[in-house]
DNA sequence: GTATAAATCCAAAGCGCTTTGAAGGTTTTT
DNA sequence: AAAAACCTTCAAAGCGCTTTGGATTTATAC
């Protein structure tokens, strides 16, 4: 069913047909109710590919995401991204386009994108330090926000977590309990977030007057293999820390697993805060929570990004919307005071 | 840059432009030469929305997920699913279109998809017994392929694991350990897997000629808090079982939770065997597995699901090809012999 | 050298929609 | 009763591409 066969069927010309549908005023209640009945009889849907042709609008958000490889996987937050964001674009009727690339040549996938013409604006994830992707973006003109922000340019939407100031106060809460010693095990340090949270870690540190040890400082992709493997080297350590901040639950998952296996007790033996993003299928206790974490929900951060992005497509130039959010500190059963030296 | 500027630049006519850039073979070398040269310098990209508009194809794969609502998430298998499914993708030039629904308007979605001509071909996931969806999309006549299957028809391409014979196998592994009392948690019973694994669970049990105990059979959305809950109660009967089945890892992360809280070993006092996707960021042991698993990765079935699809595409017309993955029985450090009854 | 075939190229139509500019029909005003 | 104003509708152009059918040029055969 398209326009030309519903004009024919409803006797009235195409061009009265997609007005009535489309709501606008010179077309009489009448007709308007005999269109959007007949529309409603045979399922008329406008061809999309033909109302973005015309419109110039394709009513598309695009999200570029890396190709799974050996070094980089698919990220585990972004179900609950995309679904935090789909309560937005569902209403105003904007659909999600997924390119795949590899991901050292994102920032040609954007510019085709834009070329291409197929989508009104982007969600940009996982930015890096001066992430080359955002002056692209930038220079060409089409609206985006990015989810997470890169130290550099300043200039454009985004929605982060105050991931610094968040792993200062975890910091602050082991240090408050009498902990010395306390290790990050932390995502890989060339992404914005992880970055920052060291950043926390470090400046806490400073604050309290604590020497800093590397060699009790970890980066890497956030897998539980990672956090396992992490762990148990800072367990076996000659002088092990007392306590450790981990950037994500996947990694305390492994942590927790590798802490287990050295028959030590967490929130007794050792302490852990973990950060915490909220994932519907990893809740960190809905009641209690399980770990102690500073935690930001990544659906709500989708959500917030996808309002941003409609909002800059509908009004191109404006001040950029910088949304900042503060993670909560939830306090669980993964901390304790240090455990004392004999 | 569109055709028309380029054909001008040029100094070719559109046409020509349009079959030198698409490999036809009534333009000569030269002039093919050119305009290459030519759309390479000016980074043209043909406006896919045109292309689709003019060729009848999209080029899109459709997705439709579930909104986030209470008793729905978003899904941490599609990741890794999609990141399979876009190695292919990429290759033929398709991009994803990912559309999110409330569940129970999710038929209408497809009819949507259809009508509105948004894409070429549609992955269905999570299928339910007797989807309707799956009849849906055959009256539409949209190719499609089901990631799973669906008990009641059985004429339309899939990629399923062998479920069934998967969670017999591992039952009958328990059951040879010395294992005779065996829960089993499991995904929402809704959904086909969780249904098929049950079957597994209880031929085997008839099988080995043992009793079936339903108090020690759960089912419900797979969260890593549901694990935890469940082991909690069943190690809290009073005669617990000795051993699980689990249908994910995430929710055996949550059942390694409670063991632990017990003071039992897995492995020793308590035997688990998951389910295991192979997911990216969980991998279940590089070199030795932490839990014994039946394991089918749900990258790989992305991957098949996108292969066959793109040629349901192109060939419409063709009997349903049916790919069911055997998953492989892999020993790991969760399991042992039951412990004897003093 | 002309006739035939092959190789190149192009103008124009069409994909399904929106939107401009104009026309036909009603109602109101003078 | 004619003029002005509005209301309602429509034909046609245009979005950027592909593709048909035809035209023009070049190569091959007679």
């Amino acid at each position: 069913m398209n326009l030309k066969e519903l004009s024919k069927i409803t006797g009235v010309s195409q061009t009265t047909v997609s007005r009535a549908l489309n709501g606008y005023p010179e077309v009489s209640e009448k007709t308007r109710a005999l269109v959007n009945a007949a529309a409603k009889q045979y399922n008329y849907q406008p061809n999309t590919k033909a109302q973005a042709l015309a419109t110039g609008k394709s009513k598309m958000i695009g999200y570029v995401l890396p190709k799974a490889s050996q070094n980089e996987m698919p990220n585990p937050i972004f179900g609950d991204f995309i679904a935090g964001a789909a309560q937005t674009y569902g209403k105003q009727g904007y659909d999600t386009n997924i390119t795949l690339t590899d991901s050292d040549t994102q920032a040609e996938t954007y510019r085709d994108l834009y070329a291409k013409g197929s989508v009104d604006g982007i969600i940009m994830q996982a930015p890096k330090e001066n992430d080359e992707r955002i002056s692209i973006l930038k220079k060409l003109g089409l609206p985006f926000v990015v989810h997470g922000r890169s130290t550099g340019s300043n200039d454009y939407h985004f929605v982060d977590v105050n991931n610094t100031h968040a792993f200062v106060r975890a910091t602050n809460f082991l240090v408050d309990l009498g902990h010395q010693r306390i290790a990050l095990i932390n995502g890989n340090e060339n992404l914005d977030f992880a970055i920052r949270r060291k950043h926390g870690y470090l400046q806490a540190h400073e604050d309290r007057g604590l020497n800093v040890d590397t060699t009790i400082m970890f980066s890497s992709e956030m897998t539980e293999e990672f956090g396992y493997h992490t762990m148990t080297k800072l367990l076996t350590m000659k002088s092990p820390p007392t306590a450790a901040l981990l950037s994500s639950y996947i990694m305390a998952i492994g942590a927790r697993r590798a802490i287990g296996e050295k028959g030590l007790r967490i929130g007794k033996d050792f302490s852990i805060v973990i950060h915490d993003d909220a994932l519907s299928y990893l809740p960190n206790g809905s009641t209690h929570p399980i770990f102690t974490a500073t935690r930001s929900s990544v659906g709500e951060a989708g959500r917030l990004c996808a309002e941003i992005l409609l909002d800059a497509i509908q009004k191109p130039e404006q001040q950029p919307r910088q949304i900042i959010l503060e993670a909560e500190l939830v306090v669980g059963s993964s901390t304790g005071p240090a455990p004392q030296h004999d």
